[in-house]
Order: structure tokens, then C-alpha cells, then sequence
DNA sequence: GCACATTTACTCGGATACTATATGTCCGAGTTCAAACGG
DNA sequence: CCGTTTGAACTCGGACATATAGTATCCGAGTAAATGTGC
């Protein structure tokens, strides 16, 4: 899994902190993890292409997020970077050489493939059980100075 | 993730039928699906490292289960083919930049990592319930002559 | 003093190189079997 | 006829190229704001 997972995930979370509703540009955005600046915000743009932040250009422009926190899963995340192919893709290979019975039957699913999906959908609906607000609400509760901080380190002006 | 993964399912679903504790050589179960021989022969050295199948060196030598197929889960292929590391690896980015606070501070456990954690182990909980056994126990009830014609196949001279 | 046109600076956005992983291939070490040889 | 020796064929095993996807970077299009100008 790329690791513009991780970035965009923790960018969601800085948003929904100290974002308050402004737009971030991405470079301030990245510098406040020591990111690759111009590599991250070709995660941002696929974030804003899948509807979980929206982009404002110009000045005064950046990144904000597209909805409340609440409404932005782990999943839609993930979906967004990585893409909405699943990890496993039954190549069905028992359909190929000898070992592939008569065309015409129908072999009915590939088991195989049934419990691979069956596990990988174990994993959406666990990444789609949490949200982002889930994280910012535990930031806040173990830490309450910390999004003051974000806060104001992301509206400082630019040096 | 890799292709090899479905081979190597398959490959050890096709053992369980029809290897009947003789070892089959590794072009043979890889013609039978159509497969490129030399580079399967790797993926099957993989799960010969993992333990899952042994390998039987010189003529009628080749490759059979290490174990009875109820003891061989998905997982184990998984593990087996794909490496023990976790699609998702935190690099604690938090720490870095100036995002990060006091670096004696204990910040705890980053919230994000527990959460890709937890969605993985459901992952791997649904693939760990899963055996080779359930497998090739439906494809007996489905269609039970398919059992002796993989074995015949497997057992025939080289040609 | 106010409205407007112009310039300027700043932002995103897609097109372009580079690197790591996965895929595919090759040849050598080891082992078993079979056949030939000698007793 | 039986035991031993020798050879050969077949197997796995790790080392070596190639293709694809992820990583990183650059420069151009567009926009809002600030500035300067005229009324």
C-alpha cells in the first residue's frame, strides 16, 4: 500500500482540526509533516477529485475540507488514493489449461475468489466504521492544546 | 497484491484433491493452469519456505502438502507468498516537521496506525478462518468427479 | 474620494523523469533411478 | 543369478534480466487580490 495513504489521512485529520472551514494551501500543508511538497499534492488532487476535500485556486487559495468530518470515512480515503480496485483479482486460472473443464458448464463462482473478497470486505467495513471526527475527537480529549496549535501554525503567513 | 497469490491457492487446493501424498513436480501443477513454469516454480520455493508444502528433489521428485489441508489456511498462503509485513506501515510522519511536539513527550499510540491495525487484523481474522479443506471440501460436494480427474492428470507420465 | 482597468503574485493542474517492486527467465547443484558390469 | 558401480536424466534452488507501478519533480493555466490610474 502507497504511503500517500498515510499522508492523506493525517492531512484529513489536520484539516478537520485547524483547518476551521479556511482553505490550506498544499505547501503548508505538507511542510507540516516535512512531506515531499509538490509530490503530496498530487494526493490532495486525487482527494479533490474523489469529493473529500475541494480545491480553491489563486491566492488565498489551498485545500478545505469537502464535508464535515463525520462524514468522511477511513474508506472514502483509501478509495481515493489507492484506487477502487481490490487488492485480490481472481484471474480465474482454473478456466485455462488442462485443468479447465468443459467451457460451456458453468462452474459456478471460484471459491477461492468468494473468500478473498469475503476477508477484503472484512477490511472495508472496518475502514468505513471510522471516521475522521473519530480521530480528531480523540486528539482533542487526550491533548486540548493541540488543535489550537495546528490552528494557528496552518493560518500563519507565508515566510 | 501479487498474482502469485491466487497460483499458489489454487496450486494448494489442486494438491489437496488430487496430490494424494505424491509429490508432483512443479511443471506439471503449473501446466495444468496454464502457468509460466519457471517462475511459479518460485512461488512454490516460497511456500516450501513457509512450511506449507515440501519439497521432493530428483526424479519423481517434486512438490506435496506439508500438512493436512484443514491445518493450511489462506492466511498462511498469504503470509507465505506476500511477506509477514502489513500492506499499512506507519512512518510516525507526526514526528517530523513542525507538526511534531515535544520529542520527549509521549504522544501514545498513533490513532491512525491502530485503526489501518484493527481493519487489518479483521483482514487477516477472515483469511486465518478459512482452510484448504473448505475448499476443496465444497468442490467435492459440487462436483465429485472433478477430484479424480485432477489426480489422473497429475499422475500421468511426462510427456 | 471612488470606480475601474491593469498588473502581479500566488495557487492548483497535468505532463514529464526516476526508482523500487514485481514479473519473467536462465543455468547450476543435488538426487534418484536405471542400466551396465563384474563376481 | 546377484551385488556393485557407473552413468544419465530429472528435479529443485538460487542468481540474473525485464516490465510495471509507485515516487518525485518540473513548468504552464487560471484566479483572486492588490495596485495604480483616471474621473
Amino acid at each position: 500500500m502507497g504511503e500517500g495513504v498515510e499522508w492523506a489521512l493525517h492531512c484529513c485529520v489536520d484539516l478537520a482540526l485547524g483547518g476551521a472551514g479556511r482553505a490550506v494551501p498544499a505547501a503548508r500543508l505538507a511542510a507540516y509533516h516535512d512531506l515531499p511538497p509538490v509530490y503530496f499534492n498530487k494526493q490532495l488532487q486525487a482527494l479533490a477529485r474523489a469529493g473529500i476535500v475541494v480545491s480553491v485556486p489563486g491566492p488565498r487559495g489551498g485545500f478545505r475540507l469537502a464535508r464535515p468530518p463525520e462524514q468522511i470515512t477511513f474508506m472514502d480515503v483509501v478509495v481515493a488514493i489507492e484506487g477502487p480496485d481490490p487488492a485480490f483479482r481472481c484471474a480465474e486460472i482454473r478456466r485455462r489449461g488442462p485443468g479447465a473443464g468443459d467451457p460451456a458448464a458453468d462452474p459456478g463462482p471460484c471459491l477461492i475468489d468468494e473468500a478473498m473478497r469475503g476477508a477484503e470486505l472484512a477490511w472495508r467495513s472496518a475502514l468505513a466504521a471510522r471516521t475522521v471526527a473519530d480521530i480528531a475527537g480523540a486528539v482533542r480529549e487526550r491533548a486540548p492544546d493541540v488543535p489550537e496549535r495546528i490552528r494557528g501554525w496552518l493560518a500563519a503567513s507565508r515566510t
